[in-house]
DNA sequence: CGCTGTTTTGATTTAATTCAAGCATAGTGG
DNA sequence: CCACTATGCTTGAATTAAATCAAAACAGCG
């Protein structure tokens, strides 16, 4: 295990399993422009993205603990089938999350993005309708092809229209979960 | 073996090869509006995206003769064991591929997004620099997420820049692929 | 040769970006 | 404990890239 809150985490031929903390996975143009691809939290795996050409990074956007497996000894162990089997499913729903995660940044608009966001976060930390934002403006704009601007605008007409309440930057009451949902598309 | 050229090729269930011709996988919106995750040519996999709830669809885009194989009996070969790890393979593959189309969408212009599209066609397919579309404007442009008139607009700017050569709509000479590289990001 | 669907091109509108200040909040040291 | 600073967030005004709306040109194909 490995406790770190520096920046590439990654090293291809190791699979990453979260034990606390937040992981984001990216990758950059030349000129510096970033898409944040997906972001990980207490229990998700990743690292299936990463090989030697292909340039992601994963970085911490809290400090984080986690669990690096060996690709190989993965492979060798005895249990290897069913573990591979495993490492299967995880890709699959990582390949579907990623294809979800394309038809937002391709088709929604700004609005539609963040509220899908916010749903988004609210079910994965499963702490009621309130949601802790670990990241930056700066990080959910790149995640949702944004600018952070725009980012927060759309907090501000979610909260003038009543759906959300802003306690802080980063912490987010989700008041209106239907509408929400509506407005994600 | 399967000759279709109708509309929802996909079962959840089943994985596909590509013998022959274009199929698309896309997302809809309720209101219609579509993203095309990808184009899978001869020699292509694809139905890893699949299951009961999620619903992307597949289809022909020209006619096709694809190969379906059960989930089930992938799993109970004799084989098994590296056949699982094939298509964990291919699944890791495409989730790459994925991430890559994730930074276009999210973050390149019309004109990057269209060069980058030009050169991972002519990539497929290896007919040189000459480079024969089988989907319509429309088609290019929900996998771009543009319009299509954007798409055309784009097509015509490269024309003028002297990068490509148009031959009627669909094949395309790529006269420069040095600068449509540099284009491209 | 005349349809039908596809593509191009043009004019206008619009959503989001960019540029530019201000405002909060938390951390630091006097 | 309070100024002082750094960093992140919000808000406003102006600009711009792409979308929308509208029409003409261009294939294919029966």
């Amino acid at each position: 295990m490995r406790d770190s809150n520096k920046n590439n985490l990654f090293e291809a031929g190791n699979v990453y399993k979260v034990i606390s903390g937040v992981v984001r996975i990216s990758k950059l143009l030349p000129d510096g422009r970033r898409q944040i691809s997906s972001f990980h939290t207490a229990g998700d795996m990743f690292g299936f993205e990463a090989d030697e050409l292909h340039n992601a990074s994963a970085e911490a956007v809290t400090p984080v603990k986690v669990i690096a497996y060996k690709w190989q000894s993965l492979l060798d162990s005895t249990r290897s089938a069913s573990v591979v089997r495993d490492l299967l499913n995880l890709t699959m729903v990582g390949l579907r999350q990623t294809q979800e995660h394309l038809l937002l940044l391709g088709r929604k608009n700004a609005l539609e993005r963040v509220a899908a966001f916010l749903l988004d976060m609210a079910k994965r930390t499963r702490t009621g309708s309130v949601i802790e934002l670990a990241m930056a403006r700066h990080d959910i704009a790149d995640y949702l092809g944004l600018t952070l601007e725009t980012v927060s605008r759309m907090f501000a007409e979610l909260k003038d229209q009543g759906a959300i309440k802003l306690e802080g930057a980063r912490r987010v009451h989700l008041l209106d979960t239907e509408r929400l949902t509506a407005m994600s598309a």
